[in-house]
DNA sequence: CTCTATCCATACAGATCGTTTATCAACTCA
DNA sequence: TGAGTTGATAAACGATCTGTATGGATAGAG
């Protein structure tokens, strides 16, 4: 009879390829790891991890054994919060992987709401870029993913989260600081600040650019940043403008370190959605949680970020 | 985290509703199971039995464990099986429900042949009527159900194991023992010996008669027997004739005890099925027994015991 | 090239957990 | 009413797992 225990260690094992990363992330020891591997390789009668040197890596056994050995863990915590519910106490553990700014700093403010309502639901939320929350909902290693744009996968399922508003941010100091509007044309004029290549807010804002006359190749831009709180900080110190997500900079809008400056005839907003995968059972947290985010009451706490 | 082998012991104490049968089917002590039921009940925080005096009966929460157990524990031996198959041996303990004399017959040969082929696959065959397989089946208890009749179940997949035919039979020293063919009219001037009223041969043989101008209730009925092989005890004495499933009279033909006399213009046959439901993934030893049934050399086996 | 840090494997001791044995109380059936 | 079950409980045993200590091997830094 495999246990679940064993399992567990083997894909702790597994998903790090370190038995002594596995052994911090259980709590345990890095014998016990070993241990266990060893007795599971030799029940199963298959080398599980190749060790090369100090080094371990999955074998193919290994890496068929690892899918199942993860549909066991679930089943196994599956079973325990549908025996809550069926006390009326939804408890669980939600792993969410978020690839948008919006959803960074909306899922706090979501989650802490959520919790007022059912506070034996924990939560871990990690940034991750949208590849890889795409890959983690389909090797059923996170729940929940935040994405902007659906997913063209079959294997996933969406929902819309929020609308984002993509605004022009200027520094508090810049000449265009005190104008309600500027003209399209007058874009091409300024040092722009943006995102990297791969990032959807700049490729979203290049697309829409362009389609209002405006390649990118035009735009004078300044700087390349890896983060919205980088583009934030720049375009507040003044070396340039930029386009964001306006829930990304509510609190720097806030401290008037920087504005918003109206674009005439532009307006760009995105959808983000929820996602996840169809092939995975929702366990009963997952479903509380969709139903609050669909509900007026989630909803509303959305918009009150959003703004 | 909940382990196969707790609810192991509690899927074995809730099928029977006996702490002390459960001891003896796990090889293990009563107390064993008191003690692991507590720990779960505790552990989730649920009664699972209503004690009531020394009798035990699983309560609603308890109900809604089993059939989560159950698919932990097939999901268990499902992964044992997988890696085993990696390495090309195939493994595995298949449950089957037969309700049909024909599969009776039939199966320990087919069993028997495709054992040749992989030794480690073990087999249990449980005899219950039509009904049970269907339910058992439902609640995945056992893997494959043998039935005739297609089920209207959309929940099951049933594929045909063989034709068979349903023949006359009457003793060796019965008048019509020497006779090469009786016809539909002399058949209202026997003793019939018949199975039980809810017995699918019993209804096939009611159902076909009648559609020859015969109604049961024109038959002079002797007795009603509870299983083919005392229908045929009672005909070899020549207490009367019978139609029954030549497979399942096979030996007592060789025997000459009786003999099978053709009836004009009448020829019952009818399909005997295997079935499985589709909601239960496959194990890897079910998927070779079927291709098994399926291939040339499993039809072959069948047909020298069909004759 | 050497030294250090890190990694996995092994040996052994200790702790934990599960099982058994023994026993009791409650209940069913004869 | 008494014999035979059944489940609960307590205590002792035993197996299993874990942690500590240690060694060998390797990769990376200087």
């Amino acid at each position: 009879m495999i246990e679940v225990h064993e399992l567990q260690i083997f894909a702790a094992a597994a998903e790090t390829e370190n038995f002594s990363a596995a052994a911090r992330k259980l709590h345990l020891s890095q014998p016990a790891i070993s241990f266990q591997v060893q007795a599971l390789e030799q029940r199963l009668n298959v080398q599980l991890f190749q060790r090369i040197g100090r080094r371990i890596v999955l074998t193919e056994a290994g890496h068929d054994l690892l899918p199942m050995a993860r549909e066991m863990m679930n089943l196994s915590s599956r079973i325990e919060e549908s025996m809550c519910a069926a006390q009326g106490v939804i408890k669980g553990h939600l792993l969410i992987g978020c690839s948008t700014s919006p959803g960074k700093y909306i899922l706090p403010h979501l989650i802490g709401a959520f919790r007022k309502q059912y506070p034996e639901v924990q939560f871990s939320v990690q940034v991750m870029d949208r590849q890889a929350v795409e890959e983690k909902l389909i090797e059923k290693m996170i729940h929940i993913g935040v994405l902007s744009l659906g997913s063209r996968h079959k294997e996933l399922e969406c929902w819309t989260l929020l609308t984002d508003e993509l605004v022009l941010i200027v520094g508090a100091h810049h000449p265009w600081g005190e104008r309600e509007r500027v003209t399209l044309a007058e874009l091409g004029t300024a040092d722009w600040i943006l995102r990297e290549g791969g990032a959807a807010t700049r490729q979203l804002v290049a697309a829409t650019l362009a389609e209002h006359g405006l390649p990118s190749d035009d735009l004078r831009f300044a700087m390349e940043l890896g983060s919205v709180e980088a583009v934030e900080a720049a375009v507040e110190a003044g070396h340039g403008v930029s386009i964001v997500s306006r829930v990304a900079v509510q609190r720097g809008l806030e401290l008037r370190r920087i504005r918003v400056v109206q674009v005439e005839g532009l307006s760009v907003q995105r959808e983000i959605y929820l996602a996840r995968n169809r092939l995975r059972s929702c366990t009963c947290a997952q479903l509380k949680f969709r139903e609050y985010v669909e509900s007026p009451e989630g909803r509303q706490v959305i918009a009150s970020v959003v703004g």
